[in-house]
RNA sequence: GGGCGAUUAGCUCAGUUGGUUUAGAGCACCUGCCUUACAAGCAGGGGGUCGUUGGUUCGAAUCCAUCAUCGCCCACCA
């Protein structure tokens, strides 16, 4: 059978994964092996696959892969989330486009509506990781808001309520008027915006010409102030504390208190008090006894509190109301300034503080086991340093309740129900309709005197009990107890504190209580033992990659361009744990768009085409069963396998230190520079010559074994290429193969050939400078030295040399040879003979420079071991070692020497 | 304001607890090759006083300090 030139991985991959799937080889049921296992984060569940997933989920499936074929029980859930907000907001949206509104409709018909989305886009995220090659457990796949993981997120309310670690309060919150929800603290994101400072001048009641000034940013919230505060030892207001000002335009007279809160130096020394709409404010409130008056509608309008610019939007009555102030001559100045907004992280909308009720997780003991289990090493941080970030979150001072309430529809609903002053908080209404009848003595109660809280729970309430509920170990234990802790998270460090530390919460209140204490003494109650924090992915200008912004390219496009296997590679070979990585993508600079193509991914693509040429090389010999093997083959086949054996030793290191892009160039330099470049070079029979059995029989098995160990990087290309270099049996798949191993090899030997090696790119060297051709065969001597004679004793190594420099000779010689050019190779000196008169000139002038860089060196060496507080303080390997570099030095300028006496060099 | 990280070749990055030659890789670049597996390839090559200035040490890209530039996190912000 002919094969193409070209890897076509359109072909291959497809194929591949189905044929995996229908074998099954992703499921895992627990049984007497190890187990190993990861759980997804979850995808919001109407997403698309971008960059970052790529990253993720590559990694993901290179530990998975790897793991399954060490003979581990190999377990990658999969699944996705609810994702509260983002979905109920495409999901109004969709309806609002239909012209219909959530509140015309009601609750369980806009339910109707969201599961019906969900059932529509829901499986499309998951079909592209199949499309990545990722190896999931697909049997096992999961969503946060399916019955079983609901019951769970209810079971845990009542517990932590029942616990007293949940309570419902006033608080001020951030509101989303866009989604018109509640959001946590986390969910707010500040940036730097441009703003201006009002200075606007409020009148001082019964005191004709006296006023005071204030700045703001937000004069369309003067209406609600309900004082003035200024510093108690600010002079320039002392005589003022005590009285009333008037608010301009509606004339209403607030206090002017004395707070320490204010500062002499930043505006005009004089704040207004708005408790209703500033946590600050709130604060001062608190302490004065302020009255709060809200005068904003939920969705961000002025409402009949505000009694002037009722009904208008918030940003449309800032700029209305400048006008009005500057017409009544209260706007004393406008500043251009520059402060943090804080938006919301879905919805971007300007988050609004609001006096709210919402329900609330304590965090304090929470926060505080969290950090220990990280600081005390149970659960690990790659890079390490990560943990900076996650404790500066974490300690006492900083961490705040969790408000866990939501505005929202599309969640678990909170099983707590009302009946007048009273709350039940159970997991059916059936146990809080018992709760009531038992509080109030009344048996005649029903269900419908009880009201359900109208609100549903955070997403991330549901999320942190992820690597639990998926095994349903709020309801069984059996297969927790197998699965976890998992092995290994990986995940972007920008949801460390939403979902990270929130996890090891969630794994250290409720492991032991499931899984009992002898087996969390034996394994720890965390979720995970390891956590792989991966970096941005970010386009050539470091910007984050984005929707919004358009700089990322279409990673099922990029797929298409370069095979799964390729997108795998780029994405991987610039992947250090948590550092963020520049994707190469380059730009369009006409249309302005991000191109589909990476150096990078190009780079995979190659390598593929690379390996797939090798098996068309491997698979086109003619054997001959007559022929020995030579002993050229004997020793490129001995050489190889212990390469093989020292890469494998150093990725073995590499993935115990999660460094997987280093994992990857060492694999990639074995293969196409060791077994492509030199191995196949060395056994390869002369054109249209047989090769004997053995040599393609021990070849064969070292390509398999190199793809084995490839494959949890690049998975198709190396399963289409294990099953073109031998016909296997049923079930025996690349995917399901050994990983080769790495015990002892002879580094004497790789060590002789690397100096053989040598000596050909000394030759090669030659021919390139010279213009000799490679089909010129050359005579080539070797000075005869005890070392050379010890080297040459390996069986096979001068013939290899001879082949892959392409010789006619190859002798010892114990003079200079006349008309040659002479190389080092190590220690050793070869001579080139040459049939052209060489130009003594340009040799010597090459020699010269060899001589100057030698000595530099020797001088180097000998002022660290002329410095005597060297010889006596450094460990003895260490000087050991400067004296071999001084003897080896000093023999090769010695060589360098005599071939310049030689040439008659001046 | 508090903290973290980065700064090494034209670009993107390694450099494993300070010492295996005077710093590596990939891409890009240069030279020569359509050599019968692969031009998406082969064989070679050039290129860095490791951001600055000091210090510790027999020895520093590596440890400490300082400054500079960049990125990020947290807090505050009338």
């Amino acid at each position: 059978m002919a094969l193409s030139t070209r890897y076509n991985p359109q072909e291959t991959e497809k194929k591949w994964y189905d044929h995996w799937m229908e074998k099954d080889y992703f499921h895992s049921e627990p049984d007497e092996r190890e187990p190993y296992s990861i759980v997804i984060p979850p995808p919001n569940v109407t997403g698309v696959l971008h960059m970052g997933h790529m990253l993720n989920n590559t990694i993901q499936d290179i530990l998975i892969r790897k793991a399954r074929l060490e003979g581990k029980n190999a377990c990658w859930v999969p699944g996705t989330d609810h994702a509260s907000i983002a979905t109920e907001a495409k999901v109004v949206k969709m309806l609002r486009e239909k012209g219909i509104t959530k509140g015309e409709i009601g609750r369980e018909k806009f339910l109707e509506h969201a599961f019906e989305w969900k059932d529509k886009y829901g499986g499309i995220i998951l079909d592209q990781l199949k499309k990545l090659g990722a190896s999931c457990d697909w049997k096992r796949t999961r969503f946060t808001m399916e019955p079983k993981l609901s019951e769970a997120v209810l079971k845990v309310f009542v517990d932590l309520y029942r616990k007293g670690h949940i309570y419902r309060g006033l608080r001020m919150t951030n509101w989303d008027p866009e989604a018109q929800t509640v959001l946590s603290n986390e969910e707010v994101i500040y940036a730097d915006e441009n703003s201006n400072l009002y200075h606007i001048r409020y009148d001082i009641e019964g005191e004709e010409g006296e006023s005071i000034v204030i700045a703001t940013q937000r004069p369309e919230t003067i209406m609600a102030d309900t004082a003035i505060a200024v510093r108690e030892d600010d002079e320039r207001y002392a005589h003022l504390v005590g009285k009333k000002a008037l608010i301009p335009l509606i004339n209403r007279a607030i206090p002017i208190i004395a707070d320490n809160y204010v500062e002499l130096g930043f505006g005009t020394g004089a704040l207004k008090v708005t408790p209703a709409h500033d946590q600050n404010d709130y604060d001062i409130g608190q302490r004065h006894n302020l009255e709060v008056i809200d005068i904003l509608t939920p969705d961000g309008k002025l409402n009949e509190n505000a009694q002037i610019l009722v009904g208008e939007d918030r940003f449309e009555a800032r700029i209305k109301i400048k006008v009005l102030l500057k017409e009544a001559g209260h706007l004393v100045e406008l500043e251009s300034y520059r402060t943090s907004i804080g938006r919301s992280e879905r919805t971007k909308a300007v988050v609004e503080p609001r006096l709210t009720k919402q329900w609330f997780v304590k965090m304090n003991e929470l926060a505080r086991m969290a950090l220990h289990a990280v600081e005390s090493g149970e659960v690990k941080f790659h890079p390490e340093h990560m943990f900076n970030m996650y404790k500066s979150w974490l300690k006492e001072e900083n961490v705040r309740d969790w408000c866990i309430s939501r505005q929202l529809w599309w969640g678990q609903r909170i099983p707590a129900w009302y009946l007048d002053e009273h709350v039940f908080v159970a997991e059916t209404a059936e146990e809080a309709l018992a709760k009531a009848k038992k509080a109030t003595g009344n048996d005649a109660l029903t269900i419908e005197d009880l009201n359900q809280d109208e609100d549903v729970l955070d997403t991330w309430f549901s999320s942190w009990l992820w690597p639990m509920s998926v095994f349903d170990g709020f309801e069984n234990q059996e297969e927790l107890r197998y699965y976890y802790p998992t092995n290994t998270l990986v995940t972007g460090w920008d949801i460390m504190f939403f979902w990270v530390a929130r996890m090891i919460m969630s794994g250290y209140e409720w492991s032991g209580e499931l899984l009992g204490m002898e087996h969390v003494m034996e394994h720890g109650r965390m979720p995970f033992r390891d956590v792989y924090f991966t970096g941005m992915v970010r386009d050539n200008q470091r910007r984050k990659m984005s929707k919004s912004l358009g700089n990322s390219p279409d990673a099922l496009k990029l797929i298409e361009n370069y095979g799964a296997d390729g997108v795998r590679f780029g994405m991987l070979s610039s992947a250090a744990a948590g550092n963020d990585i520049v994707f190469d993508a380059p730009f369009d600079n006409e249309t302005k768009e991000v191109l589909n193509e990476s150096k990078l991914c190009e780079q995979g693509r190659n390598f593929c085409n690379k390996m797939w040429n090798a098996l068309r090389l491997v698979r086109g010999w003619e054997i001959d069963p007559k022929l020995e093997m030579s002993a050229v083959n004997k020793l490129a086949i001995s050489w190889i396998e212990n390469k093989v054996k020292e890469t494998i030793e150093r990725v073995e290191a590499n993935f115990v230190e999660y460094r997987l892009s280093d994992a990857l160039m060492n694999l990639y330099k074995l293969i196409w520079d060791d077994f492509c470049s030199w191995y196949l070079e060395m056994i390869k029979p002369e054109y249209e010559k047989p090769i004997d059995q053995a040599t393609v029989d021990r070849t064969l098995e070292i390509f398999s074994d190199l793809m084995s160990a490839l494959h949890p990087f690049m998975p198709f290309v190396t399963e289409e290429i294990w099953h073109q270099l031998k016909d296997r049996k049923e079930g025996e798949d690349c995917v399901i193969s050994t990983y080769p191993a790495s015990n002892d090899y002879d580094k004497a030997l790789i060590k002789k050939v690397d100096q053989a090696k040598t000596a050909v790119a000394g030759v090669r060297d030659t021919r390139n400078t010279k213009g000799i051709k490679m089909k010129e065969l050359l005579k080539v001597f070797i000075q005869d030295t005890p070392v050379a004679q010890e080297l040459f004793k390996l069986d096979g190594l001068k013939s290899m040399i001879i082949k892959m420099a392409n010789l006619e000779s190859l002798e010892f010689t114990s003079e200079e040879v006349p008309n040659s050019v002479a190389i080092l190779a190590g220690t050793e000196k070869f001579f080139i003979e040459l049939k052209e008169t060489i130009n003594a000139e340009e040799e010597c002038a090459r020699l010269t420079k060899d001589l100057e860089y030698q000595e530099g060196f020797l001088k180097s060496v000998m002022k660290k071991l002329g410095n005597e507080r060297f010889v006596s303080n450094a460990p003895e390997q260490v000087v050991a070692m400067e004296r071999k570099k001084q003897a080896d030095a000093e023999a090769k300028i010695k060589s360098i020497k005599e071939a310049m006496e030689q040439l008659g060099c001046s």
